[in-house]
DNA sequence: AGTATTTTTGTAATCGATTGCACTAATTTA
DNA sequence: TAAATTAGTGCAATCGATTACAAAAATACT
């Protein structure tokens, strides 16, 4: 159990201040040479580490970050913390990690942890039941930098760093286009989310773009679920007139739209063609590889951390408000590829 | 920018002494009624919140832990992240993330900032390229609880949470040998990994309690990629005397074998069973669905955490070294189940 | 040499909360 | 009623580092 050197042990062995200590570690100028170099050798003989905390409460800043994410598991959040981890560990900071399990409750308490352990920034993406955005507006109060990524909310002076949603949906509609579908139903999620609204509007207009007026009963929504792919599948083939093509906003919903179309023995792209959303790990496995649209989580997450970087080193006074759109990444593959 | 508020400040306009405050917030027996209630009910209304900070630094302690692991989007970590962050959450502490890219060097550095950092414990799975352990003894030098989990090293007074990778190993083999296989063949990772090796003898300990003389040329060093497991199944099948299954330390190379020999036109599992490890996320959604050897990730994270937590609140000159095997899971699935 | 300047160092307050010790007020006991 | 307890508060030090201000030492200048 050894004791933790401060600086006045060291200023004790060297019968000089403590001021003088602390100023010759931080390289402040007013310092001689001699003393500078006598402390920084002594410092390291006697193995000081500096007491982080007692800094932090000093200057304010602990040089902790919180991440909220609904869950830290998913592939692709646990991709943009890395992400995150990545471009702000380097300059020192440390990521804390927190879940919202998609609740708002948590979602709350998690920000007022956060806020209270006084970080020095948060990222998150909000829960899907997330309306009201009081709670996140306490960081503004209080002056800590947030950045969502990916589920964004409208909160004046705020930054954001999120995908092209809309073009992803238009992306991955038009690629069904030209290969040569025209009855492209689409899978989307709770259309009351941003992200979903956005790709479901890149859908339709990729739809009217080419020509083709979108069918109302075309568009489901279904959970991010296998089987409600399955049992959307079983919906729509109720209907005489069946689509050509499945544009999903959940790449598990796509699996399990392939899955039940095997099943019926309709054959895949030839019959029908599928993409997904997200670009899942799993995607690009299956002996049938989905084709997909990436959200280059890792990006989202350094970008992220970068606007983080700038609001914080830059003039304080001037906040700065960065609204930050990465272009999503259609990753084609055979489960919507005719040109074999 | 909301100043924020301090005990003093309830001091000052209660005109009591910020010892009191204290003590009245702290639930201190030696305060009376009326104060305590009075105090609860100002800081209340005036919206105080702890400084935890300056608590940290008067008490040593900060609740934070770190986590330590080579990638944190790696399936299996972020799920023992979780375990352990469902499990602190609620004792109220914060869950920092750290990646040492499986460098030992990296290691090293997290090691020292989070002690540096005064976190109350450290929950680590060692890079595949640590041998020397002092680093990790700084942490015992410094009083701070460390528990390995997964990927150990033996150190004294450290506890671990793992699993059981020879059974699983035996699990697996003892299943295969179970659908008629004889001739099985083990895709190991490197064997001066802990985990790998004990795979491995339980592999041949399954094959000898059942009569099976293991072949040297069946037991493989494959690394945990696709296209390892396509390149070993080449190896393979290039002598005359066939395996009739795989038991592979890796998804992935399971993956990679199932692809190759699907490629050659040979029949899963009719001809040959394959088995994996990790029961990655995408083991179970291929149309040929693998099956795999579970980790239990989740249980692995949160019994880690009741580790801490017992050495955390457990006496604290009683320094108990504890190590927790977990049992692994056999998942049955498709690519090698004969029964169907 | 003596004063003005500049460098270098020290003193003490500060960041916010906690706590041993001392002290006053209230209560009990003789 | 006086003495002895007990309950409730306050004072001041502490955790370790930083920093405005003051003081001392070193150097420059007339």
């Amino acid at each position: 159990m050894a004791e933790k050197v401060t600086i006045y042990d060291i200023s004790k062995k060297l019968k000089i201040s403590a001021a003088t200590v602390s100023r010759a570690l931080n390289d402040n100028p007013k310092i001689s040479e001699k003393t500078r170099e006598l402390v920084l050798k002594t410092a390291a003989e006697m193995n000081y580490k500096q007491n982080r905390l007692a800094q932090a409460l000093k200057s304010g800043r602990t040089n902790n970050v919180g991440v909220i994410v609904p869950y830290i598991n998913r592939s692709f959040f646990s991709s943009v913390i890395r992400g995150i981890e990545e471009e702000l560990s380097p300059h020192g900071y440390h990521v804390i990690i927190c879940q919202t399990h998609e609740d708002v409750n948590n979602e709350i308490k998690q920000i007022d942890t956060l806020l209270n352990t006084q970080v020095d920034g948060i990222f998150m993406s909000v829960a899907k039941t997330t309306q009201d955005t009081s709670h996140i507006k306490k960081a503004l109060v209080e002056n800590t930098p947030l950045v969502f990524f990916d589920r964004k909310k409208e909160v004046k002076g705020l930054s954001s760093v999120v995908i092209d949603d809309f073009k992803g949906g238009y992306l991955a509609t038009e690629h069904l286009i030209k290969q040569g579908c025209k009855k492209i139903a689409h899978f989307s999620g709770d259309l009351n989310v941003g992200i979903y609204k956005n790709r479901h509007e890149g859908y339709l207009k990729a739809l009217k773009d080419n020509g083709i007026t979108p069918l109302k009963r075309f568009s489901l929504q279904v959970n991010s679920k296998l089987e409600s792919g399955i049992s959307a599948i079983k919906d729509l083939w109720e209907f005489d007139e069946k689509p050509d093509a499945i544009f999903s906003s959940s790449d598990y919903a796509a699996l399990g739209a392939i899955q039940e179309l095997k099943q019926m023995g309709i054959k895949i792209p030839e019959d029908v063609c599928v993409v997904g959303f997200s670009n899942e790990p799993f995607t690009k496995y299956m002996e049938l590889p989905i084709t997909s649209v990436d959200q280059t989580p890792l990006e989202m997450g350094k970008i992220a951390a970068q606007v983080f970087l700038e609001q914080i080193e830059g003039s304080q006074t001037l906040t700065v408000e960065k609204q930050v759109i990465l272009a999503p990444k259609l990753f084609v593959r055979n489960s919507s590829n005719r040109n074999l």
